[in-house]
DNA sequence: CGCTTCCATACGTCCAATATATGAATTCAC
DNA sequence: GTGAATTCATATATTGGACGTATGGAAGCG
């Protein structure tokens, strides 16, 4: 069985009537004929009952007539979904993003824009470590995540810089430093760290450490908290001080100070990440488009 | 687009390999990508991507592979469907009847064992007056009808005889002639009659009064009443007289006594009637088969 | 770097859908 | 009742497109 037949079936259906059924069609009536004929046969089912003038749907004819003009609907209809999907109108996207991410104002904006652009693409977000996001992502667990500086390999991701910003010490707000305009590394030599765990953060961890090394010493780590949030809360309990990103200020905690650092001012990096092998499809294409589009210019880097 | 389309790109999105799609197909490998390349360039939407090492459906293509397994099943379950219809196992059947059939056993007999051993059919039933259902059948109202002798044209409809039975005399409970086995009709000469009126009951009507006449009287009709159950409950109240059809004596009334007649006796046709164009309708010949099989011997007649 | 794998392209073949011509059954006109 | 008209079925010829065979080309692998 084919699609034609259910076509022509359907126009004999609708008009009673081979000859002008064929007319409609664009065919002669004796390959109409035919078609039908062929397709009783396959069903083993008389669909039509032969009048002296035209044709009149069996019982079973009806039941058929029913059916195929649903399939044809739903055919034309499948086309019309997969164009949809391929266009990123519709379909899903499964998002994943760092503990700190939400803290840049433009992340939430773009959520927030792609949502209202493709209300129809099924939009699911997860909050994970770096690594976790990178092993998920290449897992086919979530199609593209943002991400700080990826520490070990990064085989079959495409990488997408989305913005560099300046870190910032976070200090106890009654802290000696908290009354300084600006602070050198070097200042936070004797103060107690709170970081990441090097397993959870290895980029940004490893960005610190070396920012404090050029600048003369090794930071005292005292208290380890592998989400971001959290590090800003023991701060503000006075636990020790810390080197985030600069977005984090926007977390507005009070107990905590944020100050700019003295040059050479360490960065941290978020960056889109997404498998090369899905580098086309429709959603992430829509989202890194919009990125573009809102974000502030940034240095881009492929293909990490 | 034709179903040879889906079927080719399901294979494909099932095996990930044009190769050995192609193999399952039973076809070669380039024919298949042809076609596949056909398919999207229709849809304007590629469904695959293709890898060093097979293919993987695009997002598109994963929407698309949904709809085209769905549709290849309705298209397997539309074929089923039609073959059960036509077999009489699915579909519909609107049932007639008179008054007074499902007064004689054989009636309620032949729905229960129909309803049974096509429990999917959806029947429906309707009393009506035979002139009633003989015209509900011919406007397709109903599809079958049990009906008494038909007066005017049946043109159109088939006809075909389920039983004949004895009329009796049906008296009210204390009647002088209540005592006596069998009544000659020509004693009921004087006494008053209940009838149908002519125009709901003109066939059995005539036969009623044509035996009358043979007897050698005219009945003297002093009630009418339209459905036999009231005729019976008329009698029941002593208003009069009447001759039934032999089954009615199954409504068990109090008040009521039925006596055979003396020879000749006069016959209360039951048959069934259906559209002579819907002859082959599967539920219909399911239905007078399971008649033939319950009845009783019985001559038929047919397209009255 | 040659071998393998696997999809795409090129081209010839053949079946099946279509066209044309005609037949058969029924209706309609008169 | 006979001839014309209508309409679906059948017969035969034609052709487009699905398929097969051969080959190319890109990527991975040892």
């Amino acid at each position: 069985m084919e699609l034609r037949h259910l076509r022509y079936f359907v126009a004999v259906a609708d008009e009673g009537h081979f000859t002008r059924a064929a007319k409609r069609l664009g065919i002669g009536q004796p390959p109409l004929s035919l078609q039908i004929q062929q397709l009783e046969r396959e069903l083993g089912v008389l669909l039509f009952r032969r009048l002296p003038r035209g044709v009149a749907l069996s019982e079973a004819g009806r039941a058929f007539a029913d059916d195929a003009r649903r399939i044809l609907r739903d055919v034309d209809r499948a086309g019309e979904h997969a164009r949809r999907v391929a266009s990123g109108e519709l379909g899903r996207i499964r998002v994943g993003m760092i503990n700190s991410a939400p803290f840049h104002p433009l992340i939430p904006q773009v959520i927030r824009e792609f949502r209202r652009r493709y209300p129809n693409v099924a939009f699911s977000l997860e909050e994970r470590s770096t690594p976790a996001l990178a092993a998920a992502v290449r897992d086919d667990a979530v199609d593209v995540a943002f991400v700080r500086p990826i520490h070990g390999s990064s085989e079959g991701l495409d990488t997408e810089t989305i913005v560099d910003e300046d870190m910032l010490v976070a200090l106890p707000a009654g802290h000696a430093l908290a009354g300084r305009r600006q602070i050198p590394l070097l200042a936070l030599s004797i103060e107690p760290f709170v970081l990441f765990p090097r397993t959870v953060g290895a980029g940004l961890h490893d960005e610190i450490v070396a920012a404090c090394r050029r600048a003369g010493f090794s930071p005292r780590v005292v208290q380890e908290a592998s989400q971001v949030t959290s590090i800003v809360n023991l701060i503000a309990s006075g636990l020790g001080v810390s080197i985030l990103p600069g977005s984090m200020q926007h977390m507005h905690t009070d107990g905590v100070v944020f100050r700019p650092i003295a040059r050479p001012i360490p960065k941290a990096r978020l960056s889109l990440i997404w498998r090369h092998a899905d580098r086309d499809a429709p959603q992430l294409v829509r989202l890194r488009e919009l990125i573009r589009e809102l974000a502030p210019v940034s240095r881009r880097g492929r293909r990490a």
